[in-house]
DNA sequence: GAGGGATCTTGACACTGTCAAGAAAATACC
DNA sequence: GGTATTTTCTTGACAGTGTCAAGATCCCTC
């Protein structure tokens, strides 16, 4: 009797598909790529918790099972942002060279760069009001990000360690101040006034009064 | 007949409200107001028209003759808040009476205190990504408050009129970036180090290559 | 006083995040 | 190896959102 049929000629009941299997293997990681993807489409409002399911290839409640909800989502975005926006400034530092001036310069630039080519990324990463700022893994990687720029700016201090961080934090609110005021987010357009031809000038004014360490 | 029944006792047919015509007067100024309240609030992700309506005691579709949507109701309160982000701005330089340094200071203070205070304004003010920031009532207020902290820029400026804005444009970013890194906004706890005791310090460095005009 | 335009209501639609219940697969356990 | 449990995903539902269409109501003008 078996001979009769031949298994895989009938269509069988409910192989539901052959490609991708109940289990999907990495969906975690796959959202939080998806989402990534859809920042940088469709800007600051175009991640949403369906469609990253979605691009993901997987039901709409699908996510519930990896994070607690949309913050959830959104703060583990954020922390895989810190990391590339880590590796950035990394990279800008590297390619400045063994000056220290053009090294802080590098990171600024970088700084200033990523904000402006993955404006979607920066939105969530410091100006969401739902990403969970509290969070560990949130808060390693965004420290390690800033750590980058406090090192950078090390070499400048007046007293080696400045109790006050006053210089970091000059340097840390300018180059934020002029990268969120800026200028490439299609959705920031016209906020203020045309930027200067060069952020050297301004980086200037913050060390002006410092020992050039080289 | 018509002495039977006493018109008075009878329950009217349709006398919607007595006290709400069904006119409001001046909707769309009291959906702003609603909508201030709402961000005062709840925060930035606590407004939304249909609450702004119903706080303006309206239905939840009357806000449709007035703004063209969401993102036009935005724009008029982060219009609406840049108006009082200026006066904020115009008193705190007030008080600090005629020295140049010191109205300086006392713009930058208002500014940080605005921020932190009004936090879910300011949110929409320079955060929001639904925000028209090509309206042209909008554009003529924030520029107003832009014009505020210039004009206090005015008496350090290198060479007068400076043509590369370089000094206001490195206050302005310094001031910005502090205060939205800060410091005060619930949702944006632990973002950065601990604020330094006085911003004055911070600004020391913006103004320290300037002669004192005082 | 009648017409017309502005203003508001009601109802509907698609979309959102979130929850509950169940099916399917992987794993643990005996 | 076979069963039980846990993890993972699906389906379905719910309230809430912005937005649109159609109608009721009011005010103003002619």
């Amino acid at each position: 009797m078996s001979t009769c049929i031949d298994p895989s000629a009938i269509p069988e009941e409910a192989p539901p598909d052959p490609v991708r299997p109940h289990h999907h293997g990495n969906l975690k990681s796959a959202l939080i790529d998806a989402s990534i993807d859809l920042l940088n489409a469709d800007g600051p409002s175009g991640l949403t918790l369906r469609k990253a399911a979605a691009r993901a290839g997987v039901s709409h409640a699908a996510p519930a099972h990896h994070f607690a909800g949309l913050a959830d989502l959104l703060t583990a975005v954020a922390t895989r942002a810190f990391e590339l926006f880590t590796t950035a400034m990394r990279h800008a530092r590297q390619d400045a060279g063994e000056n220290a001036r053009a090294r802080l310069e590098g990171i600024c630039t970088g700084y200033i760069r990523f904000a402006n080519e993955h404006a979607g990324l920066f939105h969530v990463m410091f100006l969401s009001a739902d990403v969970d700022r509290s969070d560990p893994h949130f808060l390693r990687t965004s420290e390690a990000a800033y750590a980058e720029l406090r090192l950078a700016c090390l070499p400048f201090s007046r007293v080696a360690p400045d109790p006050d961080q006053t210089l970091e934090i000059a340097v840390w609110s300018l180059v934020h101040g002029y990268a969120v005021l800026g200028f490439g987010a299609p959705w920031r357009k016209g906020i203020g006034p045309t930027p200067p031809s060069d952020f050297r000038d301004l980086l200037d004014r913050i060390l002006a009064s410092h020992t050039m360490p080289d």
